[in-house]
DNA sequence: CTCACCTAATACCTTCGCGGTATGATGAAC
DNA sequence: GTTCATCATACCGCGAAGGTATTAGGTGAG
């Protein structure tokens, strides 16, 4: 069986006469008769009934009218969806996200990507930095998000965005009153850093600012992530540079301020990363809809 | 597409490697290779990425073979169903029954079809003969039963079985008492005639038969059908010829008595009606069917 | 009753494409 | 570097699909 027999069967059905399927079908008559005779043949069932006046289907014709319909529509459907899939519109995406990048840059930007690929199943994994590059590399992650990436061979890495670094101040302290702080503000306050884990990592970035300006802070505590840094400084621990995104995150008691000589350097990069060999249309979607979306939020930033 | 293709495609998938794909559809490797570029190609999607170890599904791939198996799976179960509907094993066949027939013989008849072929829908009207006859004319029935039947130019009917005649006697009647009767017992009684309705019919032949013997019987009652005969007889108002199948009619204070001499002519036919031009396989395997099985009910009887 | 007209079926031809064999290109393993 | 696997390409022969011309058969009008 063939399915331009299955289209040429339906169109003889619904014609109820083979000369004017034929028509339908832009072919000529005769070799439109041998296909239905083929097909009956290969089924070894009479789906017409010859009459003068046309062809009639038989019950069991009726029957595989009904079915014809179904696997013609599961053929559409089929071609259709696989297409959509080849064009990264359809299928599952699995991303990798870490601890503090679950403040508002990266949710912007998959929650952009969702709708404007609503039937991309998104799957989101949270994950360090080590863990990323080892699920990528075993496929378990199509992509990742991170900061601070030392490049790899088999790994690209790409930078979305870059932020500006505030210090996050305990509201009791003095330099709370100031709209924004000189940079060694850093000397004169025990400092909370993050993350622990694989370096380097953004407390390579902070310590090498310090010294960049001659001075070693003194380290309160290293701690895992933003949110337990930040709940540090509410405790009076100290104070913690973090990153703008970081803001979103209200705690009582601590307010976030802005370096007021804003060094071109003190900015911590946000990429990210999948693997060299990766062409899938379904990464190249996504990538492309989050330079796409990540440039409108740093002009949306620009201008605030 | 073509559904060869779907095969094609599906092996691959499975083998991941064209060669071995070849030599699984006894074919050998570069048409195999061809059409799997045709098929990419008219999908306009990459469903295998190329590797120096095979081929190996992309996302989009991996969708399409679930979609693959499941058009096939269509394909091979809209065959199958078509050509048992084709052999009469499938579908959905009406058929009309008169009223007493519904007693005994044909739901046996019936009952044994549906057993042999559980696939076919039977669906049972109640009609007339006339109604059956215009049912069948205008192909709201496939095949009917009744007795009595005149021949016509566009109805086939076939004889299923002959039933011996019975009388049905009061269970007071002295007549009661004898384990047969002689024919002409229906002389000296008053006689309840069924059905009433189109003629020629049950009626006729009753009378008929008293002719023969030369006397008219006295008529107590016309009732539409054996069921209400018997109750007729029941209580009280006359004796009542009926078809043996009504014997499973058990009715309290009647009993069911042969006549002693047993004439041949004593007895009526049961056939069943079907159109002329009819030659459908779902009507094709029910004669067979009916036939069979009526042969087998007639010894039955005969041995009992 | 016959003829015209509709239908599907058949005969025959041309062409396109499928599958075959032989060979090339390319990367992996030793 | 050589060998072995893979898939891709080139080219050929044949079968089957579609086209044209015609036949066969039934219906309805005159």
């Amino acid at each position: 069986m063939d399915i331009r027999q299955l289209r040429y069967f339906i169109a003889v059905a619904e014609e109820a006469n083979i000369g004017r399927a034929a028509t339908r079908l832009h072919m000529s008559q005769p070799p439109l008769t041998r296909q239905i005779q083929q097909l009956e043949e290969e089924l070894d069932t009479q789906l017409f009934v010859r009459t003068p006046r046309g062809m009639e289907l038989t019950q069991a014709g009726t029957l595989f009218l009904a079915e014809a319909r179904n696997i013609r529509a599961l053929i559409e459907q089929a071609t259709e969806r696989t297409q959509r899939a080849g064009q990264g519109r359809l299928g599952r995406l699995d991303v990798a996200i870490f601890g503090s990048a679950i403040l508002d840059r990266i949710p912007k930007l998959i929650l952009n990507f969702r709708n404007e690929y609503p039937d991309v199943n998104v799957v989101l994994h949270t994950m360090t930095k080590a863990e990323q590059i080892a699920a990528l590399r075993q496929n378990r992650i199509t992509v990742g998000f991170n900061r601070m990436l030392a490049p790899l061979p088999d790994i690209r890495s790409e930078v979305i965005a870059t932020e500006a670094l505030l210090l996050a101040v305990n509201l009791n302290d003095p330099l709370a009153a100031q709209p924004a702080l000189p940079f060694d503000a850093l000397a004169r306050r025990p400092v909370i850093l993050f993350p622990s884990g694989a370096r380097p990592n953004f407390v390579d970035k902070v310590l090498a600012l310090c010294e960049a300006r001659g001075f070693t802070p003194e380290v309160a505590q290293e701690v895992g992530d933003a949110v337990t840094g930040v709940a540090l400084v509410a405790s009076g621990f100290g104070v913690c540079m973090v990153p703008e995104s970081a803001t979103t995150l209200q705690y009582p008691g601590v307010v976030y301020l802005p370096f007021e000589d804003a060094p071109a350097d003190a900015r911590v990069d946000l990429s990210c990363i999948y693997r060299a060999d990766d062409h899938s249309p379904i990464l190249t979607t996504f990538l492309a809809s989050v330079r796409k979306s990540a440039a409108l939020q740093d002009e949306a930033m620009r201008s605030a």
